[in-house]
RNA sequence: GCGGAAGUAGCUCAAUUGGUAGAGCGAUAGCCUUCCAAGCUAUAGGUUGCGAGUUCGAGACUCGUCUUCCGCUCCA
């Protein structure tokens, strides 16, 4: 049995193995921190993707959905603030090679002096930070003789800029200069700000609504390791609800409960999540938690709730000119309607890539099946049906006397319906381990008893147990376990 | 980015002190089989990560380079 920090590794070869994950671009030695999803590990996405945003807008009758482009008006993060608070200066001590965020750096060195040196010193470096002179920084750094603590020496790199976010160029011809430069998002979240309106007007929308999305978003890590968990291309399912402003805690509250509902419907146990609240909250938030999930590498962030206040809003507002007000009809206890404000905002935001690898952990699982006459074992992965990859495979015991016959039947009966498997070559031991390695809850067997009285056998895949059943009803059985 | 380790078939690994690259599993095709992997036969698959160098001769030795893993560093 793979103990934890084998486990990952055990996982990521899995799935490389049986189609689910590969590295990106392989055949030319990959790309750092860019994964491809293979035939079965689309499937499994796509399901965990559907299930999301049925549960998020059928269940929810005040959630719609949305697909908002990748390209932004650059604007969106002005407003937003990714461009000022994401793009940090980095420098590193060439003796001790610790990195520092410049801005840290001088901060700290700042706490060590004086107040009004401390603060003047402070103000100074807000102003090269304001030009973007990093050469200015440099000696600056150099002039008040800041030191690493590491090795206490000054001996600095030259400042460079950390870019959180990718740009590319908009239009066909190049070179025009940075007024073509467009970003690739770097959430999700800023195509629903940006079509609030438009959705509340069309859709009529009366709050408390919700919008949600699933889509692709782009950042450059410092350090992209842990296979899918931190990517640089990866994909969020959002949404943001819009509240009433004042009412934040209360929704805030909801919409962790709910949240969790969800994970939990996963049917993965309580004890494997916990909440952990953020102490030092990012710039839009009044309040923050993650979700977080024990990963065979330890608890880690699968998904994050955010009070967001009515930052995100009230910026476009500022930026675009265009009032982001919603009027409320409903009467306040003194028979008064609330009438104009920009509503607040609750975020749920989950990583989809991180549930892929929550789930595959969870489902992972290597079994000793030895008994005293025999070694055996295998590998399986229990997903809950609903997200399992292929639902069911169709086997005929020997590939003759008619027997594949009556499983292409079965197949034809079966595949609109959902994902199905057909093979009939080598022993069925090992057509059933298969499955098991790719997570397939069910298989049948077409045998002669088939032929006589129409019923097969069918296996799970969890308890390896078997029953006979009419062949008639193995559609209905599938579809019931996958609701 | 730094330090350490490792790159040989799809996977796991061999290959005497430098002398023509092999095996098991897996895959494919067939045979045999009445229900839980490792029965039989055949076949395919490798410029030994890449590039130089030393040598009569390099998978092995030297240098460079790329990638991966582990640790450090960084991270809303």
């Amino acid at each position: 049995m793979a103990n934890d920090s084998n486990k990952f590794q055990a996982i990521i070869s899995h799935c490389k193995e049986y189609g689910f994950i590969f590295p990106s671009s392989e055949i030319y030695d990959g790309l750092s921190a860019v994964y491809d999803y293979g035939q079965y590990g689309s499937e499994l996405k796509k399901n965990i993707r559907d299930y999301w945003w049925k549960w998020m807008t059928q269940l929810h009758e005040n959630i719609v959905g949305i697909d908002a482009a990748i390209f932004m008006h650059p604007t969106t993060w002005k407003a937003s603030g990714h461009v000022d608070n994401f793009s940090d200066p980095m420098i590193d001590n060439k003796d001790s090679k610790k990195r520092y965020r410049v801005d840290h750096l001088i901060e700290a060195h700042a706490e060590t002096l004086p107040k009004e040196e401390g603060e003047a010193l402070l103000a100074k470096m807000d102003q090269f930070l304001a030009k973007e002179d990093f050469g200015g920084l440099k000696s600056f750094i150099e002039e008040n003789k800041i030191k690493c603590s590491v090795s206490g020496t000054c001996n600095w790199t030259d400042v460079r800029q950390f870019n959180l976010m990718f740009s590319t160029e908009f239009g066909a011809v190049s070179g025009e200069g940075d007024d073509n430069m467009v970003y690739l998002r770097p959430e999700t979240a800023q195509g629903i700000f940006v079509n609030f309106l438009n959705v509340q007007k069309t859709g009529r929308m009366k709050i408390p609504f919700g919008i949600a999305q699933v889509g692709k978003a782009f950042r450059n890590e410092i350090v992209a390791r842990q296979f899918i968990f931190r990517m640089r291309e990866f994909e969020q399912m959002e949404m943001q609800f819009f509240i009433r402003p004042g009412t934040q805690k209360q929704w805030y509250e909801y919409w962790k409960e709910e949240r969790m509902k969800w994970h939990l419907s996963l049917g993965i146990p309580a004890s494997r999540y916990r909440f952990h609240d953020h102490v030092k909250l990012a710039h839009y938030a009044d309040a923050a938690c993650d979700i977080e999930y024990d990963f065979p590498i330890g608890f880690k962030e699968v998904e994050g709730i955010h009070s967001r206040t009515d930052f995100d809003l009230r910026n476009h507002q500022e930026y675009s000119k265009k009032k982001m007000q919603y009027f409320d009809n409903e009467t306040d206890e003194a028979g008064k309607p609330y009438g104009n404000y920009i509503p607040y905002v609750i975020e749920t935001s989950i990583g989809l890539d991180r549930t892929v690898m929550m789930v595959l952990s969870e489902a992972y699982e290597e079994q000793d099946l030895s008994s005293p006459e025999k070694q055996d074992s295998r590998v399986v992965l229990k997903f809950p049906p609903k997200l399992s990859p292929v639902k069911l495979a169709i086997l005929p015991l020997m590939k003759k006397d008619g027997l594949p016959e009556i499983a292409r039947q079965l197949m034809d009966e079966c595949k609109a319906s959902f994902r199905c498997f057909y093979e009939e070559k080598d022993t069925i031991g090992k057509r059933y381990r298969r499955q098991d390695a790719i997570g397939t809850p069910f298989c049948v067997t077409i045998d002669h008893q088939s032929k006589e009285d129409g019923t097969v056998t069918i296996r799970h895949r969890d308890s390896m147990l078997q029953e006979r059943i009419s062949i008639r009803d193995v559609k209905e059985l599938v579809e019931k376990s996958i609701q």
